[in-house]
DNA sequence: TCTGGGGTCCTAGGACCC
DNA sequence: TCTGGGGTCCTAGGACCC
């Protein structure tokens, strides 16, 4: 291989469960747990007894009965996960941020001025640790799969660099799960042909990938397994959609129940849309019931739309007809609005010239326009008074038992 | 007292156009 | 009248990631 192995993977450990043993020493070395319902993060010492994200709170306490339940300190969270990857933004511009706690860098351009990349990545650990407190695991390769996959190798709180000689060695016997975009469906189906590690898939012809598991998938797959990744780090990409999600527990599915939370998901959505002067051409709508399946109907216009109002309408449209394509269901669990297709939303003028969006142009009503005013009005009050400080009656629920708009925030994407 | 919330990408079939 | 092929867009569902 001729090319340097430049590009670091760094990846805070139980990234909010760190958090939340910096903030009290007490909880330090213990089983501790982030969330309540719903484990949002473990500790390595609660990870030991089987604990892990996602996982119901009830099945965590039966795991292990010593578990410590800490509330979210989600300010923290996103105060030390900003810290954290600004610190990679101090050798390089060619940043990548995956998520609050995770990040891509390209180090090539600025060896000359801070050493091979071991030392970048061993300078950026340190620094996090001293400067934040906080455990941080790095990995360093030719490739981003490479990086990333070192950087889950090097877990809890290491450094692995793979040398681009030693590429095919390093991944040999490593098990095909830890191959980004390898979830439990494709782990299943590999094993079932007999291929468990990295080395047999990379013995494994592209065709019979492709047949296993589809043809991109399969391509992908094989390419990653032979060490061909031509991704680059890509430092702010555009979002391609944007979505709000809630789960009701067990609710019937009539409109006293799922209007006001449609409601209340498209302000959400429409919101952080409009803060970005965004809109979007497809409203999509997603409809889980009592077993756990779901079902999404969507619509695409002619014109992008951010109007809480005509967006709301539209998903409540949809999901009528999704209940009417299952007279069967009467109980749903979940509801979620999605806006894609998204571009630049044209500023609103009162002259109404031609490409404004069709909310903006609907004929004789001039709806649209008092819709998109009446938002950005609304919009600029919550930014000074904060977000309860106005809304539409319609999208009033009773917000009990559900997430904290804090958590939600600290999962949104920027879009950029 | 089953399983949170925010995303990306891919597939397959159908509509429609040339 | 019947048949064919290619391209694009849309819809619904699913796998996967953090």
């Amino acid at each position: 291989m001729e090319t340097e192995a430049t590009i670091i993977h760094a990846d805070l450990d139980a990234f909010y469960a760190s958090v939340e043993q910096l903030l009290n020493p007490e909880l330090l070395g213990k089983p501790i747990a982030v969330g309540g319902g719903v484990v949002l993060a473990a500790s390595y010492e609660a990870k030991a007894f089987g604990v892990h994200g996602g996982m119901s709170g009830r099945k965590a306490r039966e795991l292990c009965p010593q578990l410590i339940f800490v509330g979210g300190h989600f300010r923290e969270y996103q105060r030390l996960g900003d810290a954290a990857i600004a610190v990679l933004g101090d050798f390089t511009p060619l940043v990548e941020r995956i998520s609050i706690d995770e990040a891509f860098a390209d180090v090539a351009g600025c060896t000359h001025l801070f050493g091979a990349p071991r030392d970048i990545a061993a300078t950026i650990r340190a620094r996090v640790r001293t400067e934040l407190g906080l455990p941080i695991s790095v990995g360093v390769a030719r490739t981003k799969h490479l990086a990333k996959v070192a950087s889950q190798v090097a877990k809890p709180d290491g450094l692995v660099v793979v040398d681009p000689d030693a590429e095919s060695v390093f991944l040999h016997d490593l098990p095909v799960g830890l191959i980004w975009g390898v979830g439990p469906v494709s782990e299943a189906r590999l094993k079932a042909e007999g291929i468990l590690t990295i080395g047999q898939l990379a013995q494994t012809s592209s065709r019979d990938l492709q047949s296993f598991l589809g043809t991109a998938a399969g391509e992908k797959l094989s390419a990653l397994a032979a060490n061909r990744d031509p991704r680059k780090i890509l430092p702010q990409v555009r979002a391609r959609s944007a979505g709000a999600q809630s789960a009701l527990g067990r609710r019937p599915a009539v409109a006293a129940v799922f209007k006001p939370t449609l409601w209340h998901l498209a302000d959400r959505v429409t919101s952080r849309l409009r803060a970005k002067s965004l809109a979007g051409r497809t409203v999509t709508v997603r409809v889980r019931f009592a077993d756990m399946r779901a079902v999404t109907r969507s619509a695409t216009l002619d014109a992008p739309v951010s109007a809480t109002v005509t967006v709301a309408e539209i998903a409540e449209t949809l999901v009528r007809a999704a209940l009417a394509d299952h007279p069967e269901e009467r109980t749903i669990t979940l509801l979620a609005v999605s806006v894609s297709h998204l571009g630049e939303q044209p500023a609103l003028q009162l002259e109404l010239p031609l490409g404004l969006p069709d909310e903006v142009r609907r004929p004789g009503t001039r709806q649209g326009v008092a819709r998109l005013s009446a938002d950005m009005a609304m919009d600029k009050v919550r930014t000074r008074f904060g977000r309860g400080a106005v809304g539409y009656a319609a999208a009033l629920i009773n917000e009990r038992g559900s997430v904290p708009d804090a958590f939600r925030e600290l999962a949104e994407k920027d879009l950029g």
